[in-house]
DNA sequence: AAAGTGACGGCCG
DNA sequence: CCGGCCGCCACTT
């Protein structure tokens, strides 16, 4: 893999527990402000969802992938499993989105 | 090296 | 609110 996608699914390692990030913030995290569609190629190819919670990612508008992986319905389910609140497919960015290096203890 | 592609996002109708 | 357009970036052909 490219190192642009390897910086990306560090990034997903970072996100805590019960919140989530948008493609443009993942962009910013790894010092790739603007690249968010390069973002979701990225994720796109993620070798393991396992691995790298790749569905800790949202759109900007805090709706879900419609191409996620293991399907949209696994990617809500995992969400609603971090005790995120998941409605219409889609989560309340004010509430469980994440920036920056906060320690995540409210869980 | 140029053109095509897509898990985005902002704007407009 | 939804669909269409366009600009953007890294990657692939």
């Amino acid at each position: 893999m490219t190192d642009f996608e390897y910086s990306v699914y560090q990034a997903l390692l970072l996100i805590p527990k019960g919140r989530v990030v948008t493609y443009a913030l993942v962009a910013s995290m790894i010092g790739r402000e603007g690249s968010q569609r390069a973002v979701g190629n990225a994720l796109h190819k993620n070798p393991d969802p396992d691995r790298y919670p790749c569905y800790k990612v949202v759109s900007g508008e805090g709706k879900l992938a419609e191409h996620f992986a293991l399907g949209i319905e696994e990617q809500r389910r995992r969400l609603e499993d971090d005790g995120i609140r998941v409605v219409d497919y889609r989560v309340d960015l004010g509430q469980y989105l994440w920036h920056g290096e906060g320690n995540g203890t409210d869980n």
